[in-house]
RNA sequence: GGCCCCGUGGUCAAGUGGUUAAGACAUCGCCCUUUCACGGCGGUAACAUGGGUUCGAAUCCCGUCGGGGUCACCA
């Protein structure tokens, strides 16, 4: 194989959002796995949408996932000279012309060929201008568009690595435009001239991009450039099946790691949105991917998201992470919640997160499950208030606790675990009806990480006090 | 509507003419356990449909249906 480059070229007109990020993806670990090179280019030839907010929003999702390029960005915007060269030398060359026609001129063509029934093409009016005809209107100031002549016969064939051959009928097409009346190229123009200017060995895309490949095959053809490979990646489809929107909620890769998820399991994710390595294993590193990657293997399906399954996936990374990692990922989310501020304890809250990540799935579940650590004044589970506190005899059961834990001076997790087992043995009750109990008391929940790792994490005074709490609101309850 | 792509459980997805049609997520049950998770075990659940071709079809062909894309001086 020649010269693996491929590209990424977004346009600026948005947020990363997860169907671009796996597009990004494929090309990313299709030119890693064959020492190729992705370029980035910035398609920004649509002056009214193209931001540079959402240039910069693309950028740093890209990055935060961890997909890096070899060359750019490169920003059509800044090459205009390049394909008014090429447009012109068609033109020079009879295979491609000004077209005259106004807006409302179109729009009236379209109208009419639709009322006959007949697809709304352009019908070709100045496709046979004169050279005086030209000069004239130009001289007029008229302003102008530049049109590729289609072949009115024959069929453009497109190899798609993922689809195999699809073929085009080249009566469908038109003769499409390719410069814009501002002197901006059309996005099928520029693409191809780019795509050959910067030797792009295979362009890899989202499948919106079909229909649009033979149109550029005949730009090729035109122009006499040699064509690349062609693989267009099925999309990714919101969980009702249409196309992807704000409307279906998490859809950016910002939302994502603004809900608290890992680079690691979306790119992990995505890449399952279409491609299985050969062991079937669902969980891999991107090494193993870019070990694998092969387009032949991708599939042609449309894929609709699974939210359930990414959650899952995160809480396989959030388990495996490095709990230093980690607890750095977390800090911001307890800022955001006000549960800690600026000065906080670094390594206190590595041992909270080190406890509770067991059984969360995303970072801000984390943070939210680190709360009790923090916030003194909490309400109790409205459940386990019915289970254990209600119960007969809860609060002397506490009290007793209370008295023998204030006896501990060494207050970690095994001189705590020593002293309760001795006191379920010496009251002659079953476990859960300390455990649970205090659990409830000292964190407010019925669920959490093992009791005396709490406990150890609370220490001493917190513990003591949050329990004799506890025993005033039993007695309070109870009264009424 | 024309053209194009796609069609295996709720979701992702193995499968390339002969399989008891994998696996994962989700879901349900059981086990583990001081709770919740994790983990383990097990269950429910699929080849859109109708015709061919063939000894034999999820796999090949055609029609139908369904979903999606595209037909812009958007990309």
């Amino acid at each position: 194989m020649k010269d693996v480059r491929v590209r990424f070229a977004p346009s600026p007109t948005g947020n990363l959002h997860i169907g671009g990020a796996r597009t990004a993806l494929f090309n990313w670990l299709f030119a890693r796995h064959n020492n190729g090179k992705l370029i980035l280019r910035v398609d920004d030839t649509d002056l009214e949408r193209s931001t540079g907010d959402s240039m910069k929003a693309i950028l740093d999702g890209l990055k935060w996932l961890g997909i890096d390029w070899d060359e750019g960005p490169v920003y059509q915007s800044k090459r205009l000279e390049l394909y008014k060269k090429y447009a012109d030398e068609l033109v020079r060359q009879g295979k491609a012309y000004y077209c005259f026609c106004t807006k409302e001129e179109l729009d009236i063509m379209r109208s009419e060929a639709q009322k006959v029934g007949k697809p709304p093409m352009y019908t070709g009016k100045c496709r046979n201008l004169s050279p005086d005809e030209v000069k004239k209107y130009i001289d007029e100031g008229k302003k102008y568009v530049v049109r590729l002549k289609v072949p009115k016969e024959g069929k453009t064939v497109v190899h798609d690595i993922i689809r195999g051959d699809v073929e085009f009928d080249n009566s469908t097409f038109d003769d499409f435009i390719i410069m814009k009346s501002d002197n901006m190229p059309t996005y099928n123009f520029a693409t191809v001239i780019d795509d050959y200017e910067m030797k792009i060995s295979h362009i890899i895309r989202g499948e919106e991009h079909l229909s649009n490949t033979p149109k550029q095959i005949l730009i090729y053809e035109a122009l006499g450039f040699e064509k690349p490979e062609f693989a267009h990646v099925s999309m990714i489809l919101a969980p009702d099946r249409s196309k992807l929107s704000k409307r279906h909620g998490a859809t950016s890769v910002q939302k994502f790691r603004d809900l608290g998820y890992l680079p690691e399991a979306i790119i992990n994710y995505i890449t399952l949105l279409g491609w299985v390595p050969s062991d079937g294993e669902e969980v891999f590193t991107t090494e193993k991917s870019i070990r694998e990657f092969t387009l032949d293997r991708v599939s042609k399906n449309p894929a609709i998201y699974d939210t359930k399954k990414l959650t899952w996936l995160n809480g396989i990374y959030i388990r495996d992470y490095n709990i230093d990692r980690l607890t750095k990922e977390v800090i911001p989310f307890l800022i955001s919640k006000g549960l800690i501020s600026d000065d906080y304890d670094y390594n206190y809250i590595r041992k909270i997160v080190s406890a509770v990540r067991e059984r969360e799935k995303t970072l801000s579940e984390i943070a939210d499950a680190m709360s009790y650590y923090f916030v003194d004044d909490f309400s109790y589970d409205e459940k386990g208030v019915k289970k254990y506190f209600e119960k007969d005899g809860v609060e002397n059961i506490l009290r007793e606790a209370v008295e023998t834990l204030k006896k501990v001076d060494d207050f970690n997790l095994i001189e705590t675990e020593n002293v309760y087992r001795d006191l379920i043995e010496r009251l002659n009750i079953k476990s859960g009806d300390l455990f649970h109990p205090t659990r409830l008391a000292i964190s407010g929940r019925t669920f959490g990480p093992g009791l005396f790792d709490i406990i150890e994490l609370l220490g001493k005074e917190k513990t003591i006090k949050r329990i004799e709490k506890a025993i005033k609101y039993i007695e309070s309850i109870k009264q009424r």
